[in-house]
DNA sequence: ACGCTTAGTTACTGACCGGTAACATTCTCG
DNA sequence: CGAGAATGTTACCGGTCAGTAACTAAGCGT
């Protein structure tokens, strides 16, 4: 892990100089944590990325675990703001809401950068003992809710299994996409739509008589 | 990384020590990787799961990322192997390879040591640069062809789509379930053969009357 | 028994990294 | 201004790790 690189961080604005160390320093990690990865990223080029120094990263975080634990934090606030934005600006309407969060894949998945979902890359680096392990399973709760609450309020059939769906849909592009972004990543959004199309279908069926059902299942 | 831990290496039938060194290097490699990662696990660390020493592992590997290398290929003729034994078990029927395929899923996403594709997981690991990059994309690439031949052998409506919908839950479905194993992933199964069933009906809808229709899935 | 190849042993280097100590500087606010 | 807090600077410690050197021991075909 060179330095200079890290010359090229991505500022918030580039305003970064003037906010708190604290901050900053969240900022830097954010960026390099995500880019390469909790293990080769050392605390000093955070600092250096942070335009502070070792000292001062120690003195708001008592260890580089514990700076982890509070970037994963950073990523779930940032995911749950998401979701409060989708809710806010769509009220009272469950198709525009799913509508938006689609939207939203879109843009992630066509993000350059995207590098699959920062907290899941963690994960993967992170042992089954680390403190970070409980922030990371409670947002995916959290997100899984929002996002069977989403299909329940469109009245979509069997919500739990279709945001389960959806989801690992969603993650799974995202990991992939960093595996050659020509690959199966590419058509997430036009299968998600599929997939919202026929569990609508799906659910108007359950509102329709019995003799208009059945059951055809190979295998 | 202590080394104790490393005593018990799931050996490859206990005969890992009449086996040759090379061999014995890449079974280590392959546990400590995937239960730990690439950049936790030392060269040493390695060498001693293998029976053997630091020296000899860097006779048949000119670095630990040539080591990573091969460790990628391992996985990935592995993977192939899995393949050619799906396709000449059941000759000649493109719907029994499909079941068996999914019941190899199932198999990968019970085992209780799963943690997420470990191809995946060292994609997470390595920046774009690294040499090993290229044997997972094609190892991606392989994999997604097999997956496309298989649907249209058994004569999906848009098999492209199809098997990178498929792919792409299965791979979401790993990554996720060591976020929690009670998560989206445990119903990925029933999700895929859902998923093949609905295609299976989209096939037969292009081929028939529309009297013949049905769109009917409980679950 | 011979020599050649391969494997094991020990010990080392140089770099990096997480974390701390001690001290100097700047900021903030009464 | 002046004092206390927050921040910056330098230097260091101890550990780990990738990679190498030099040498010894073991296997193996002739």
């Amino acid at each position: 892990m060179n330095t200079s690189q890290f010359n090229a961080v991505r500022r918030a604005g580039s305003d970064l100089a003037t906010r708190p160390p604290r901050e900053r320093i969240l900022i830097a990690a954010r960026d390099l944590f995500y880019r390469f990865g909790l293990h080769p990223v050392g605390v000093d080029a955070i600092a250096e990325a942070a335009l502070t120094n070792k000292m001062t990263l120690y003195r708001h975080f008592k260890s580089k675990d514990d700076l982890i634990v509070a970037y994963i934090q950073q990523l779930a606030d940032e995911g749950e703001e998401v979701w409060d934005r989708i809710f806010s600006e769509n009220p009272d309407d469950p198709q525009k809401r799913l509508d938006a969060w689609v939207d939203f894949v879109e843009d992630v998945l066509t993000n350059k950068f995207e590098r699959g979902c920062a907290i899941a890359n963690a994960a993967v680096e992170l042992d089954s003992e680390h403190p970070a392990r409980a922030a990371i399973e409670a947002y995916k709760r959290r997100k899984r809710k929002r996002l069977v609450k989403l299909f329940k309020d469109a009245r979509y059939h069997d919500p739990e299994l279709l945001a389960d769906e959806v989801f690992l849909l969603f993650e799974g592009a995202r990991i992939n996409i960093q595996c050659g972004k020509k690959g199966p990543a590419s058509r997430v959004v036009q299968m998600l739509r599929n997939l919202l199309a026929t569990g609508q279908q799906r659910h108007r069926l359950e509102n329709t008589t019995k003799s208009e059902r059945r059951t055809d299942r190979t295998s």
